[in-house]
DNA sequence: ACCACGATGAACT
DNA sequence: GTTCATCGTGGTC
């Protein structure tokens, strides 16, 4: 059953249209209010690698952070080494270090100078499922991608990922607008043995809210964002 | 120079 | 449901 699914990852079918510049989110997308971009970013998809060797999936779930006025966001005390690239050019990404295992993944949003930034906290795979059970030891696709910490080790995302331009494809890290290439990739992956939960145009009565996690300060907003009846969004 | 703690995951019960 | 390994970051002294 697992190679079955391997052996369906089609790729290979898809390959150039999601390496076409045209279908990749812009600056513009990016450079706006926090909540907003998280909440448009499910449905969307993050490729990670290069024409010849790349994985990637769906955005099932995910957090906005600001800054100031924001005590969970690590921009909350202004700028420090680490906080920096919150307050930088929209659509670069910010990937940093955590409990001393785990790198964790987020889009900068904003204007230049405004603090802000998406934690993306889960995926559906996609592309290059095998390369991903290998990264994380685990043969259970449901396992690969259900969690920040989780979905940076399939995508093999590290520190070098660090301000990175998102909005092309040259850096090896970008997002693609699900929108502009709906019927070619839901043709593609027609035939893929395990059942796609997400693939489909999204719209606000799928989306579910509620507070952050993992967080000590900042839990009463509402800016956690994932889909509903998704299997892959790490926790209910 | 020091130190508390975290935007977690895995392995338990 | 629980505990805990692990270390970079940043605030404080």
């Amino acid at each position: 059953m697992v190679e079955a699914e391997i052996e369906n990852d089609n790729t290979d079918n898809i390959r150039d249209k999601v390496f076409y510049e045209n279908n990749v989110l812009s600056r513009e997308f990016y450079e706006r209010d926090t909540a907003i971009v998280a909440k448009e970013l499910l449905g969307k998809i993050l490729i990670v690698g290069e024409l010849d060797n790349f994985c990637g999936g769906i955005i099932v779930e995910d957090e906005a952070y600001y800054g100031t006025n924001d005590p969970a966001s690590h921009a909350s005390n202004g700028i420090t080494p680490r906080s920096r690239i919150m307050f930088e050019n929209p659509g670069i990404a910010y990937v940093y270090f955590c409990y001393g295992n785990y790198y964790l993944l987020n889009a900068v949003t904003e204007k230049f100078g405004n603090p802000g930034a998406v934690l993306i906290r889960a995926i559906e795979p996609l592309f290059g499922i095998q390369n991903m059970m290998e990264r994380r030891k685990n043969e259970k696709i449901i396992e690969l991608t259900n969690g920040p910490g989780k979905l940076t080790m399939a995508l093999n995302i590290r520190k070098e990922h660090n301000g990175k331009n998102l909005t092309s494809i040259k850096e090896g890290i970008f997002m693609l607008d699900t929108d502009k290439f709906y019927n070619d990739i839901k043709l593609s992956f027609s035939s893929l043995a395990y059942k796609l939960s997400s693939f489909k145009l999204i719209n606000e009565s799928q989306i579910a809210i509620s507070p952050r996690i993992g967080i000590k300060k900042g839990r009463k907003s509402l800016l956690r964002f994932y889909l509903k009846n998704n299997k892959f969004v790490s926790r209910k």
